[in-house]
DNA sequence: AGCCATAGTGCCACTCAGTGGCAGAAGCCA
DNA sequence: TGGCTTCTGCCACTGAGTGGCACTATGGCT
């Protein structure tokens, strides 16, 4: 595989598993893309990579989820990162926000990058993959907050209004970084990794911005 | 049903259609709240309720689908007082605000809060249930975007500052509309719809707050 | 080097969500 | 009443996801 980061040296089981994850995340991405998410049955992607459907579902938990894998890593490593964090006083959210481009800046390069492409694109066109991108954002915004609430806030008390506010810039920090996406994704011109990042940290700076928003009224 | 509105007399065909609807939807939350929601296979609860599962799957996607009727009820009326609304000068986002409380107090009652209070409740078991309310309301604020864009702001060029800048207005509100959920879900004390929208506004009022939050250093 | 204990794998059969097709039963409009 | 349309029920089928069990490779231990 052309990404396999051999990494200090783990046991030789734990890195053929990575491999053949490896393998299924590029191959499904590849399968996906030319004939649809729907057009390829979990048979055939496992018969091309070799491995039995008993072995996906090991490594996976369900066909959405092997064509999530490249935003699943990148999210998994933003909570690692957000762990150690530092806050030096700053605003909450523009500690998240510098966490998520320091974790985007620390991912495998622009072949992450592409597979990141191919996988938006995919779940712009399948809702079942859109559905299972968005709840596992969803379940990593909660986790963010557990460690956001017990590292940098209050005790733990649930309904210290502080509590909200950071599960909200939690949300705030998630809905950047879908419409840094969005924008990513759509527009073609700059599929690199630095454009996602520039995307994204623009979506970041509206934020404040949106608040301010006027509602004209219009023509009708 | 207990929720059986006439309506301004609809077609014999349509009311049949919609009681049907109903007590799938009334059956499917109480079936799947006293034995899961994959505890109950779709042949039982059609037998239930004296439906054919092919009559079940013209009426709804899913069988995450009907568990997550009392939202998706709630969200389009949002779109259609959306499209009504008529903004006098303020912040978008309070138009929003404004709009899904109008929204809200408009919906049929108790009944409708309970049935919400049981899909929530399912949600936060079942992850499939879970994203598939997070998907629609995804594309719910699409939907929403699209209005806003036509009806109070730009032509719609997609790469106008203000564009994002609505996006994510819509975004806010969605995040609060959660936020409020869960507080109203949780907290067992008033399961009346009058507590679900003053948790919503309470979320609502929050976020402008969130982003003035600070990260102090934590002990560790 | 040799030898278990354990973890990972393949295979097989099974359940159940979701779909397509067709025949029959309403509801609808004269 | 009769014909037209639309909805419904039934049946067979695909494919995702699971449980069980036997088999093999790994890693640790002596």
């Amino acid at each position: 595989m052309d990404s396999a980061r051999p990494a200090p040296q783990l046991p030789l089981r734990e890195r053929k598993k990575l491999r053949t994850r490896q393998a299924l995340v590029d191959s499904a991405l590849v399968l996906f893309t030319e004939r649809g998410f729907d057009g390829v049955t979990l048979d055939e992607l496992c018969d091309t990579v070799e491995v039995s459907k008993r072995t996906f579902f090991r490594t996976f938990t369900s066909k959405e989820d092997v064509a999530c894998a490249p935003l699943h890593d990148l999210w998994t490593a933003f909570l690692e990162e957000l762990e150690q964090a530092r806050p030096q006083g700053g605003p909450l959210h523009e500690l998240l926000r510098d966490v998520l481009l320091g974790t985007l800046d620390r991912m495998p390069g622009e072949e992450w990058a592409h597979r990141v492409l191919l996988s938006r694109r995919l779940a712009a066109r399948n809702p079942s993959m859109d559905a299972h991108g968005l709840a596992f954002c969803d379940r990593t915004g909660r986790a963010a907050l557990d460690i956001v609430v017990r590292r940098f806030e209050l005790g733990g008390v649930p309904d210290d209004p502080d509590h909200l506010r950071a599960r909200l810039a939690v949300d705030l920090l998630v809905a950047a970084w879908h419409r840094g996406l969005d924008s990513w994704t759509t527009g073609a011109p700059a599929p690199e990794r630095a454009a996602l990042a520039a995307a994204f940290r623009r979506a970041s700076a509206a934020a404040p911005e949106s608040l301010a928003l006027t509602a004209r009224t219009g023509p009708a």
